[in-house]
DNA sequence: CCATTCTTGACTAAATAGGTCAACAAATAT
DNA sequence: ATATTTGTTGACCTATTTAGTCAAGAATGG
């Protein structure tokens, strides 16, 4: 089993609400909590944390709450993880375990497999813009 | 972050091993945990899962000790995984959570990306035999 | 000034990965 | 035989990490 954590999952979810009301003012973290079934005091510190990478803003007040910086079409999921996974080395982001806790310090049989795999799975997560989800989402009713 | 487990790494490691003894006879647990840096206890456990995959086989007593039951070109990452993963839902091995726990029963946007990013992880899984893996080590050195 | 909403750091709980152990069973050596 | 080596198994432990909570405070708009 490979699994992002629940932290990341609700970045992404969050986002994706965030995109469906792009363009309309600011969502309360409460109606995204909602929405996307994330844990409300959990989703503060995640949105949170989302802001310093550009692609959210807030409002406090009466009328805050969260929106979009960009276009939904120029944030895709890669850049979303990458943040939320913050400076991990790149080539460690899919792999056997954090270089330095390899005993054979990354040189082993298996390192090229890493590789390819780390490599295919980001070029995943870097075609899949907000934009595309909304679509997808669309097209299903 | 994705990370596969110590355990499914440890896997990984003691398979490589015992293909690189291939047709050598049986290779004893504390050799195996020797050459792969695996603690002992913990890789009992784990070969003797790996027993019930049909892979490999054991024999006791002073000779005795870890083999492959088949030659390493006919062993891939892709078998070792999915075993160690058990009867995991084949759709759900890399994906946001399992579809029990999923609040939308797993009926939404990112659906299509993680069944892509399944295949294609799994594609590089299963396109990687062990003996590519010891062609991968003999050109190291 | 009041209600609402985000902010932030500290805190706690729960899950699980990772590892350990010990008594036992089988094979071999002598 | 029997001593030694080696695998077997299920129960057990525990440190780490993930996941989640809270509360006091700071903006904002009415």
């Amino acid at each position: 089993m490979i699994r992002t954590h629940k932290k990341e999952q609700y970045a992404l979810r969050a986002m994706l609400e965030l995109a469906k009301k792009s363009g309309k003012g600011p969502t309360k973290i409460s109606d995204i909590a909602a929405a996307q079934a994330i844990p409300i005091r959990f989703l503060e510190v995640i949105l949170s944390q989302l802001k310093a990478s550009g692609f959210v803003d807030s409002k406090r007040g009466f009328y805050g709450g969260y929106y979009l910086l960009r276009p939904p079409d120029q944030i895709t999921v890669g850049d979303v993880l990458r943040f939320m996974q913050g400076d991990e080395d790149p080539a460690h982001r899919v792999s056997c375990m954090s270089k330095k806790e390899c005993p054979f310090n990354c040189d082993c049989a298996f390192v090229p497999m890493w590789t390819k795999l780390n490599k295919a799975v980001f070029k995943i997560y870097d075609e899949t813009s907000f934009q595309d989800l909304l679509n997808i989402e669309r097209r299903r009713h």
